[in-house]
DNA sequence: TTCGATGCTGTTGTGTACAACATAAGAAAA
DNA sequence: TTTTCTTATGTTGTACACAACAGCATCGAA
C-alpha cells in the first residue's frame, strides 16, 4: 500500500547514473517503464490480473496513454520474470504455476530467507525498527479486521522490509523474484483457507520478526522467517487448495 | 562448444506447446529469438564483447539479416538479466561488475550450489556420467594444451553439467544467471593469472567431481562444487586482478 | 588562450502500418 | 448429423520512419 507501487527494481537503480543531473530527474522514460512495470506487477500478484487473463498490449497501450511499443518493453521485462508469456496470435497471457513448480520454489524461498542471516546481514537501523514495528501494528489491525487484500499487501511490505536485513544486492533480486512468482499462487488459495487462523498466524509471525529485529539479531529473523515459509507451505498443501 | 549454443533457455523451454503441431516446429520466431539470445550471450561471457562495448542495434540487426525490432527484445532480455545496458542517446553497453558485487556473487554462488544437493537431487543417468567422463577427457587435454578459451568454454559446459543433477527448475534458472553474471568477470581475471596452474587445479575439480557423481553421491559433488567455488574466489583475489 | 554556445552526428525510444499467426465460427459436403 | 474446409477476427511479431536525447566538435566571443 505504501512503497510497492513507487518501488523502483533493484536491477535498474543500481544504475541510473546520468552525467551531472539531480539523478532523480532520470530519463523519464525509464521513470515511465518503472511505473508501468510496478503497476502491472502489482495487479498480476494482487490477482487483479488471476492466471490465464489474456492482456491486450493495445488495450494498455491506450489506458497508459502510449502506444504499444513502449508497452511491449515492459511486458517483454515481465515475461523475463516468468509473470507473463506471449505467443503469437494467441496473446499475453499470466502464466500459473503448477504445484511441482510451486513447492520447489518454496523449498528454494526457504533457503534463500535462511541466507539473509548469513550474506552480509546489516545491523537494523532505528529507521528499520520502526518500520517493523508500523509492520506489527498493522498486522494487530488485520487481526481486527481480516481482509484479503490488506493481507497480501502487509504480505509484500514485510517481504520488502525483511530484504533491508542483507546488502547482498544479488540475494535481494533472486529472492524477489521468486517471491513474485509465488505470491500470487500463495494469494489465491487464501480464499479456500482460514482467513482469521492465517492473519492471526502471520500478525504472530511479524511479532517474532520485530523482536528478533530489535535486538539487532538478524540471522534469528531469518530463522523465524524460514520457519513460517515452510509451516506456511505446509498448511498449503494440506488444505489441498492447489488444484 | 558442444550443446552450448543450441541450448535453449529453460524460462523459454518450459513452455513452446503448441495446439498440435510437431513440438519441433516451434514458432520459428521464438526459435531464432533463442538464436540470437544465446550467440549474443555468450559473446558477452566470452568476452568477445567485453565490458564497456558499445552494442548497435542497427549493426546487429544487419548482421541477422532483420530489422531493430526483434534485435531490441533480445537486447531487452539481456538487460533484463543484467549484461546489458540501454541509455537513450548513448547506446547498448555491456555491463561491467564491480568488486563489490562480484565477491557477494560468489558468497551466492556458493550456497546455491551446495543446495543443487540438497534440493531434489537427481541419481545420475548413465548418459550424465559418460557426460562427466567426457568433460574429464577435455580437462586432460586442456592441461595438455592450455587455451583461455577452451577453458572458458570448458567452464561453461561443466556448469551445465552440474545443472542437470537437481531437479528444482527455479534453483537452476537463479544459478545459471548468477553464473552468466560472473563468468565474463572470471575469465578476465584468468589473463591476469597462472594459467597452467588454473588449468591443473581445474581438471583435478572435474575429476572429484566425476568420482562423486559416478557413485550417485551428488551431494558430495555438491560440496566439491561449492569447496572449488570458494577457493577460485580467494585465488581470484590474490592476484587482485580485479580491477 | 579560454570559455561558452551551437550545431552535427550517432544512438536509443516511440509511433504506426502491416505481416504472420491462431482460433473460432460458419458454411458446405459427406 | 457429422466432419472438414474456409473465412473472419483478433492477437502478437516485424519493419520502418521519425522523435528525443547525449556527446563531441566546431566556431565565436571574451
Amino acid at each position: 500500500m505504501q512503497d510497492h507501487e513507487t518501488k523502483v527494481d533493484e536491477a535498474m537503480a543500481r544504475s541510473a547514473k546520468p552525467t551531472g543531473t539531480d539523478e532523480t530527474q532520470v530519463n523519464a522514460a525509464r521513470e515511465r517503464f518503472q511505473r508501468i512495470y510496478s503497476i502491472l506487477r502489482g495487479r498480476i500478484c494482487m490477482l487483479d490480473y488471476p492466471p490465464g487473463t489474456r492482456l491486450s498490449e493495445e488495450a494498455l497501450a491506450a489506458e497508459f496513454g502510449i502506444s504499444r511499443t513502449p508497452v511491449r518493453r515492459v511486458l517483454g521485462w515481465l515475461e523475463s520474470q516468468g509473470l507473463l508469456r506471449s505467443v503469437q496470435g494467441v496473446g499475453t497471457i499470466v502464466t500459473d504455476v503448477e504445484i511441482g513448480a510451486f513447492a520447489q520454489v518454496y523449498q528454494l524461498r526457504m533457503e534463500l530467507a535462511e541466507l539473509v542471516g548469513k550474506l552480509s546481514p546489516v545491523p537494523p537501523s532505528q529507521e528499520t525498527i520502526r518500520l517493523f514495528h508500523e509492520l506489527e501494528a498493522r498486522g494487530v489491525e488485520l487481526v481486527a479486521r481480516p481482509d484479503p487484500r490488506n493481507f497480501a499487501q502487509l504480505n509484500i511490505d514485510l517481504f520488502h522490509a525483511l530484504m533491508r536485513l542483507t546488502e547482498n544486492e544479488p540475494l535481494r533480486e533472486i529472492s524477489e523474484r521468486l517471491y513474485y512468482q509465488t505470491a500470487r499462487i500463495w494469494l489465491k488459495s487464501i480464499s479456500h483457507m482460514d482467513l482469521a487462523e492465517e492473519v492471526a498466524v502471520f500478525a504472530r509471525e511479524i511479532a517474532e520478526i520485530r523482536t528478533a529485529v530489535e535486538i539487532g539479531d538478524v540471522s534469528a529473523a531469518a530463522y523465524i522467517r524460514r520457519s513460517h515459509i515452510s509451516m506456511s507451505f505446509v498448511r498449503l498443501s494440506n488444505t489441498s487448495a492447489l488444484r
